[in-house]
DNA sequence: GTCTATAGGGCGATAGAC
DNA sequence: GTCTATCGCCCTATAGAC
């Protein structure tokens, strides 16, 4: 892991993010220091601050970036044009977007409450617009007939609840394939708004 | 808040537990302090540990007596005979629950990975016992002809997630009344499953 | 039962050498 | 670009007085 002192600006930042990502995932922001991130990509403590003005910022930025991914991925995503095939295509871009970020769909749920009220914000308004692109989804599928939606906003954050629930038990190799899920949870979801 | 010194055995002892849960599901375990919990209670730090040997005993305890009162308050619940009533019941029961209960939710599936690994499995097995009340409900509903159930343990999973997700958005005195809620989730709940 | 003081250590962030 | 040393602060847990 340790690397020999000199220039490797290309290599140690994007490190610095990958580490403190995962780090920060699996133990919690407040519960990894800069030190152990350091010691984790192979540098002293005081390399750190070359690439992030502070611990803060390096959450937000894991987190706006994350975010933005995935609303910069669902815009460039094919949607196709009835409501039944747009909403197909959300449930799939969502559970293939978010199981091959694990670490990063943990972080922007779970860290939230770190962030100052600013960076909260931020975070919160990006969030928001993701969850407005399936419930808009639903209430023009309920205008056009194709769906029963009883109340838009509860059946929208109810389906990101538990499109967002399968990371709690998904793990690569386990009995369902990626797949499977896709099926399954797509199942699920036409389920619960067919008219 | 500040109480002036002597003996308050019945008092200190559960103002601990009640200002630990808030302030846990407030800024996360690792972010508080065992100052900040004494200076909030209104002792001084010292006497935090004539209640409990140490911090992670604190988390612990608060985790497992929620479960715990989850589980017993669940046998105690009149459930009816069909699989219906039965899956109605356990709706209710877990919204009910659930809403007037924010702070020891959120501790319960945020501050897992705070627990060490012996007491992180003892709450995992609490955890499973419950999903597990939900998942034989579907299944006995399923080989009685009264669901349809393609993958019990992937449903009792989004279901589950379904409804822990109302924790996110719901606000005492929001747009919904529990009533409200109740209902639409369980439509959307018997929509999943009907045959 | 509670207080205050303290031991012993880790923290985030910075300064100055290379 | 990175390292090491360091500042000033906060942490958990305990000891001894009352």
């Amino acid at each position: 892991m340790a690397r020999k002192a000199g220039s490797h600006a290309d290599i140690t930042g994007p490190a610095i993010r990958e580490v403190a990502q995962r780090l920060f995932a699996h133990s919690g922001y407040a519960a990894v220091s800069m030190r152990q991130i350091a010691a984790e990509v192979g540098v002293g403590v005081g390399a750190l601050y070359l690439y992030t003005p502070d611990k803060q910022t390096l959450l937000f930025d894991l987190m706006r970036d994350h975010m933005s991914a995935l609303l910069d991925a669902w815009e460039a995503t094919d949607k196709g044009e009835t409501p039944e095939a747009q909403l197909q295509a959300f449930v799939s871009f969502h559970i293939d977007f978010h199981i091959d970020r694990p670490d990063a769909v943990f972080l922007a749920y779970m860290e939230l409450r770190n962030l100052t009220p600013e960076n909260f914000a931020v975070i919160e308004a990006l969030r928001r617009q993701y969850e407005d692109h399936l419930q808009d989804i639903l209430t023009l599928g309920q205008e056009a007939g194709a769906f029963h939606v009883e109340d838009a906003r509860v059946i929208t954050m109810a389906l990101i609840a538990m499109l967002a629930g399968i990371h709690v038990w998904y793990r690569d190799g386990g009995r369902l394939s990626r797949d499977r899920i896709q099926t399954l949870y797509l199942e699920l979801v036409r389920r619960t708004v067919s008219p």
